[in-house]
Order: structure tokens, then sequence, then C-alpha cells
DNA sequence: CCGCACTTTTTTTTT
DNA sequence: AAAAGTGCGG
């Protein structure tokens, strides 16, 4: 007897709960929850925090409580809205949701904030004044619309770099803020606010969405709209909030809208069960407006009464525990909790210091090895993981030379390779002519003979007759109008042949009469790309089956909604910009381009063979591995030199190493690199503070410790190896590894003595705090008084002693 | 208009 | 080191 809730065909009402009361009869879905996690799942409805410590069972308690809701029969799917940050994430609840009970999960409301948010805006694009149409910006897209506004304006490049504007912009997003909302505190200030006003007025003429802009408009369409409000406040009497530490201002205000109204500035909470699940020491998103104190702000202003803390660890062993327990304590201001766990005591953390990068990825390799041959892991359940997307090229060279099958997470997704971009560009002019970006990315895309001359007449044909690009292109004379035209010519014959067409054969046409095929087909070295453009067949074809032509994903809450709507403006004497949306469902290519824009293409290459991991902490959060190698700990690395300034940011990079260490079940490798090519230089950097801020019981030093005897290191497996490799940096005769703050600055120091004023190009005046190595391997720690303490190489920098 | 070579800038993390 | 921007000859 299979239950099956088709959202479409079951409105809320009409839900059957199973005749199983798990308040009596414990269901099978509650056993081996511990008594925390139990409470947690089995809230009564009202708002709940739950501060869910690192492999503390954290999905699990959210999937649960899910599938115990519906199996009570106390909402139906369509009363839920679970909201999680990741893609990943997302995914995996569902995956999950779908096991523990006979449902068809597609339907409901669980997604990433952008998701949810799209698919609201999808449902109400007319009330919003939204062309049908409209398409999603990527940040590669939202820069070069910007840097095109930031050429018509004629601004000046110095003072407003493009970066930062698209930065000011995201940022005021974030906080919720419109331009005209934005406080205006300095000249300089009011320029970037009338550029962000220009910047939309764009967008809207475009018809396009930044990501920022995705929960803005959601956010709008419910503040003033009463009768959307409300029917989603009816509709979703559960909300459930994961990793809630990372939300921004405008998101919480998004749950609160769903969640309650204001009055004045008092928010009243409607009732509804909100469910926020976080961890405070996990918060690692404030660069991109995360705010820890909305768990503060969720307590006092839904007045949760219920708080649950779960600190019992299911993943690690205790060292591994120990060891983040104790950094994180370095932290000020959180909100307190203990992790434990039982599975014993496991490992020593081992800690090893290469003596450069190349060594480091070496000494990994030779690790990796062991455990994947001698120990038997299986490759999937080893992580390499780094700071920063660009030292995973090390890693990949050397586990390359060495044969051994990886995967990289991040850095050039999928969807964002050029030649994709490109396709899909055209792709989005099909539907939607008047998106320039798309348009200026492929005009002249394979070659046509459309120069800078041609694009620059056309873009002041369209703005002298205030229309898109793709309309003025007739109103240009002359050689460069005609070539205008044959391309607008072509979009317009593709568009007619792709009438009619499957999502597969219209990406076929537009890949073949695009010319973009034949062009990389006929460059040299472009293999890639070519079987890049073929992969995108299939993605387009194994969406279309598994999506279900992406209809689902969009076309549920119509119905619905429309029906709310339109009792709502009845009531309401039916006012004309309250229009009911129309029924019509998102066209598959359409859900395509979205999905594009909105998932990126978590890196489907190679993913059948088993392989080491390889991504950034932040990539991580959420995964757990057998043995994880944190890489690259070194000061300027990890914590980053920009975090360096402000003790918050710091703060930030210690969370990030919290998460970086609560990753690892068994074993735990710590490494760092006394140089390392960084910006095509050579760099010293002392070793990360946090080694030093973890408990010395827990770790086993794998190259001689700093102020310990040298030779003296214990358990020196692999050391060896990595030592004899070290061809790029020559040792101190007979103290291999030296430790880098003991040195003693004895000869050849290019006069630079520790204490002294110097004076460097860039820099400008220091002192020197302290002098390390000798010869062509001396470097100095020097504070600078404009710039703070940098390491520098005495070969290669010019100091001046003053 | 195109392609090539040269110069300059940029590098944290991401939905 | 890599990418993006600039300038020049064909």
């Amino acid at each position: 007897m299979i239950h099956r809730f088709a959202p479409e065909s079951a409105p809320s009402p009409a839900y059957t709960p199973s005749p199983t009361s798990a308040l009596d009869q414990p269901s099978p879905l509650l056993q081996s929850l511990n008594p925390e996690q139990l409470a947690a799942v089995t809230l009564g409805p009202e708002p709940a925090l739950i501060l869910a410590g690192a492999g503390s069972g954290k999905t699990r308690v959210l999937t649960t409580r899910i599938a115990w809701l519906l199996s009570t029969g106390q909402v139906g799917p369509a009363g839920v809205l679970a909201v999680t940050f990741t893609n990943k994430a997302a995914k995996e609840m569902l995956t999950r949701l779908a096991a523990l009970l006979p449902l068809n999960v597609r339907g409901m409301w669980i997604g990433t904030f952008h998701g949810l948010c799209h698919r609201m805006l999808r449902a109400h694009c007319k009330l919003l004044n939204l062309p049908a149409t409209f398409q999603i910006l990527d940040m590669q897209d939202q820069l070069s619309a910007i840097k095109r506004l930031h050429k018509q304006l004629a601004l000046d490049e110095e003072r407003f770099k493009p970066k930062e504007l698209q930065w000011f912009i995201n940022a005021c997003k974030e906080e919720g803020q419109r331009a005209h909302q934005v406080p205006a505190r300095d000249a300089e200030q009011r320029h970037k606010i009338e550029f962000y006003r220009l910047y939309e007025e764009q967008c809207q003429r475009e018809g396009v969405l930044d990501f920022g802009e995705l929960l803005l408009r959601s956010f709008e369409l419910l503040r003033d709209h009463d009768p959307v409000r409300e029917h989603y406040q009816r509709r979703f009497r559960h909300i459930l909030v994961d990793e809630f530490q990372d939300t921004n201002r405008l998101q919480y205000a998004w749950l609160k809208l769903l969640a309650g109204r204001m009055e004045g500035n008092q928010f009243v909470p409607a009732g509804n069960a909100v469910l926020a699940v976080g961890d405070d020491d996990q918060s690692i998103y404030a660069f991109r407006g995360a705010r820890v104190g909305n768990m503060a702000d969720f307590v006092r202003e839904f007045g949760v009464r219920q708080q649950i803390k779960l600190e019992q660890n299911y993943r690690s062993q205790a060292h591994i525990l120990e060891a983040a327990n104790r950094l994180i304590e370095h932290n000020q201001g959180r909100l307190g909790k203990n992790l434990r766990t039982d599975q014993g005591t496991g490992e020593p953390l081992r800690v090893y210091e290469a003596p450069s990068d190349y060594a480091e990825a070496n000494w990994i390799v030779d690790e990796v090895r062991q455990l994947t041959g001698r120990d038997g892991l299986p490759a999937h359940q080893v992580a390499l993981l780094y700071r920063s997307n660009a030292q995973s090229r090390v890693l990949e060279t050397a586990l390359f030379n060495a044969g051994l099958p990886y995967r990289v997470y991040g850095g050039l997704r999928f969807f964002e390779r050029a030649e994709i971009k490109h396709a899909l560009a055209y792709l989005r002019l099909l539907d939607n002519p008047a998106d320039d970006t798309s348009l200026l990315r492929v005009l002249n895309f394979p070659p046509r003979g459309i120069g800078a001359r041609s694009v620059e007449a056309l873009q002041a044909a369209a703005q002298a007759a205030g229309c898109s690009l793709h309309d003025a292109a007739s109103a240009v004379p002359g050689r460069a109008g005609a070539s205008l035209g044959a391309f607008v010519a072509l979009l317009d014959a593709l568009r007619e042949r792709c009438q009619g067409l499957a999502l597969r054969q219209i990406v076929e046409q537009v890949l073949q009469h695009s010319g973009l095929l034949a062009h990389y087909r006929a460059e040299r070295d472009a293999s890639e790309r070519v079987e890049n453009l073929e992969e995108l067949l299939n993605a387009a074809e194994s969406f279309v089956m598994q999506e279900g032509f992406g209809r689902d994903a969009v076309a549920l809450p119509l119905d619905e909604t429309a029906a709310a709507e339109a009792g709502a403006a009845a009531n309401a004497g039916n006012p004309p910009d309250e229009e009911p949306p129309s029924g019509e469902t998102l066209s598959p290519l359409q859900a395509f381009l979205s999905h594009a824009a909105l998932e990126a293409g978590d890196n489907q290459a190679q993913s059948g063979q088993d392989a080491v991991q390889l991504m950034t902490v932040h990539a991580a959060k959420g995964l757990e591995f057998d043995a994880v190698f944190i890489t690259g700990l070194e000061e300027g690395l990890f914590p980053h030199d920009n975090a360096s300034s402000s003790a918050q940011a710091l703060e930030e990079e210690r969370r990030l190493m919290y998460v970086a260490i609560t990753r690892a079940r068994q074993r735990l490798y710590l490494s760092h690199a006394q140089t390392r090519m960084l910006h095509g230089q050579t760099r010293y950097h002392p070793r990360s503070r946090f080694l030093d801020e973890l408990p010395p019981q827990c770790l086993q030093w794998l190259s001689p410790k700093p102020g310990a005897v040298a030779g003296l290191a214990r358990g020196s497996t692999g050391l060896q190896p990595a030592w004899g490799r070290s061809a790029l940096v020559p040792e101190v005769p007979g103290v291999p590894g030296l430790p880098s703050r003991s040195a003693p600055a004895t000869a050849d120091t290019h006069g630079i003595r520790s204490g002294m004023a110097v004076f460097h190009q860039k820099f400008g005046q220091g002192k020197v705090l302290a002098v390390e190595g000798r010869g062509d391997d001396a470097r100095a720690h020097v504070n600078f008084t404009r710039h703070g303490s940098k390491w520098l190489a005495l070969a290669v920098a010019k100091l001046t002693p003053l």
C-alpha cells in the first residue's frame, strides 16, 4: 500500500494521514534517536531553535521531523517549507525524506532560499510586472552588466571599480535595501547609490534578475501583496530553516513575512511553527551578509520558548573533537556548546611542516596512498581541504603525477565555462531578445565582423530609441548595420527553427547554427570545449528526464495561489494590479536555463570513479570524511591576510578552521609549508596561529615541533620521502625542516637585524620583528606602519635600513 | 575588423 | 600564475 502525495491533485485538506499515531505507538521513524534529537523531532507546533553542533545529526533531525509531521497527519506535504543554503543540502534532504516515506517529494517546497524565491517569482511574475521570460544573472553576468553600464556612464575607473560597485549593490540587497533606502553618507556614497538605481533600471529593462534580486523581489512580493502573503502564511504551517546562523538580514525578514506581520516596529508572529536549526560556531558567510545575530533576534521576536542543544557528536573520534572544542574556545561571545563523542579516543592529529608547497603536496600524496592502500579506505572517503581555490593546483598536479584519481569541487563549474556560457547566451536570446548581456556576449562570437565600432553604434542607437540592442539593430546604418542585421536574422531564424522542438533538439540547433560548434572544432587545443558542448546536450537531455520537463518545480503553487488571489481580489473589489497569475507553466528551455543559473552544475564530470575529494573548506561544510587533510595552514593563507585586520574577521577564520576540523571522522592531517608559490612569487609564511591553539596532547608532530630537539619527531611515517624531495628549497645543513620561529639570525642576513627600522618601496616604513635563515633563504618579519606585518625574502625584497 | 603580443591587474570564501 | 585589458600591424 503506497501513498502517493501528488500535490497537484491533493490540495491541503485532502491529505490523508496514515492511521498510525506516533504519539501512542512510537513509529519506527523515531527509533534510535537520542533524547535531545527526539525532543527536537517531536516539538509541538511553535517556534523553536535547535543549536546543532557539528556531526550531531542535524540533517537527520530535520528530515525525521518532516517525516514525522507528515506521517502523523499534522500537516500535508504542501504545508511544509524547508529551506537550506546549498543545492547539495536541499538534495540531501529530499533524498533522505524520500527514503523515510513513500512520498513524491518533488513538488514539496524544499530547496535553497534562491531556488524557492525563484519559484515564487515565477508564480507571480505578472503581479510583479516581471516578464514571464525573465532570466537569472550569475556573478559573471552581473559583473559584465555592471561594466557595461559603467562604460555607458563614463565613470571614473579609479574612483569606482566595477567589482566594488557589484559588491556594494549586492551588500545593499543582502540588507534588503533599495537604492532610495540606502543612507547617503557622502558624495561618493551618493554616486554609488545612483549607480545602483540605474543598474536596477537596466536589469528591469532587460528582463534579468541577479541572485540578490531573487530574494529581494520575493520579499517585496510578500510585503506588498497581502493576499499573497496570507496565502503562503496559511499554507506553510511548518517552516524549517537549515544553517540559520548563515541567514542574512533579508532572508530573516523574508521568513518573518512568511510567519507573521509587522505592527509598526513590532513583529507579531502568526503562529506558524518555525524551526530554526543552526550552529553559531559554524557561521562562515559573514562576507556575504550572514548575520549570527539573527539567532538571538529570532528567539526574541518569535518568543521562542523551546531551545534544544544537540551536543552529542556521532562523527568524530575524541582527539579530533577535543581539538575542535579547544580551538573554538578562543572565540568570544559564543552561545556556548561543548560537543562530546562516544566514537572512541582515536588517533592524534598529525601535523606536518613541509619545506615547500610542492613538498607538502607530495607528502599528502604519500599519505593518501597509504590510506587508500594499506588502510583500505575508499578514495572518496579522503578529503583534501584548502582555504582558497587557487591552492588546488599544486595538489592536483601531485595527484595527477602519482596516478591517483581525484575530483575537484568548486572552482570553475560546468555552467560557468566560457563555451557553455556562450551556448546558454544563444539559448536565452531565443526567449528573451532584450537580454543585452547575453546579446553582447555572442554578438561577435564566433567572429562575424562586428567590431567595437559597430557595437558602439548599436548601443548609441538603442539608447536613442530607448529599446533593447536587439531591436535597435535595424536602426544602424551602413556596413555595420548590415552585419548587425544579419546577426539578428540569424537569431530570428534560430528561434523559428526551434519552434516546437524538444529541449535537446533546441540545444542541438543552437550549437549547430550559431556556429559555436564549428568554431571550436576548427580551433586547435579546443577539443575539451567541444566535449563540454556535447556534454551540454547530455545535460539538457538528463534534465528533461529527471525533472520531468522541469514542470513540477514551478507549476505546483499556481492553481492554489491563483484561487487564493482571485478570492482575495474579489473581496477587495478587484484592484487592477492584483490580477491572479496565469496558470502557464515554465517551458523546458526556461526551466533549464534557470537550473543552469541556480545550480551552476555541481561538477558532474568523472563522478563515476572512486576519487579523492578536493575542495575549499567552505564547500566542505555539511560533509564528512573518514580522513581529512587541512592544507596550507599558514599565516596569510589560513587565516587569510584580508582577515588579519579585524578581530571579527579573524574569528570567522577560526570558525572556518572549526568547520574544517569537524569534517573528519577518524584521521585528521594538518599541514603547512615554509615556502609557497603565490601570485607568481615565492612567499614565506609562518605556520598558522590555529595550530598553536590546538591542545598539544591531541597532536602528533611528523616534523620537528618548534622548540623541540630536531630529529626527535615521533612516528615519522612519510617523513623521509617528503624531505628527500625538497628540491626547491635547500635545507639548512644538519637541521632539516628548521623550526620557523626560533632560528638564530647569525650569518648573512643582508644587513637586516631584528629591531631595525626599515623602508620598502611598496610598503613604506616598518620595523623588523624577526630575521630568519641565511643567504638566499633569509627572510624578515617586518611590521609596516601602513600595511601591517609581512614576511619578506631578503634576497628578493629591497629593504633599506633607516 | 582581426589577431597577436604586450602590459596591467588581480587573487577568499559562494547562493 | 593567470586573466583581463591595451595597442599595433596586417
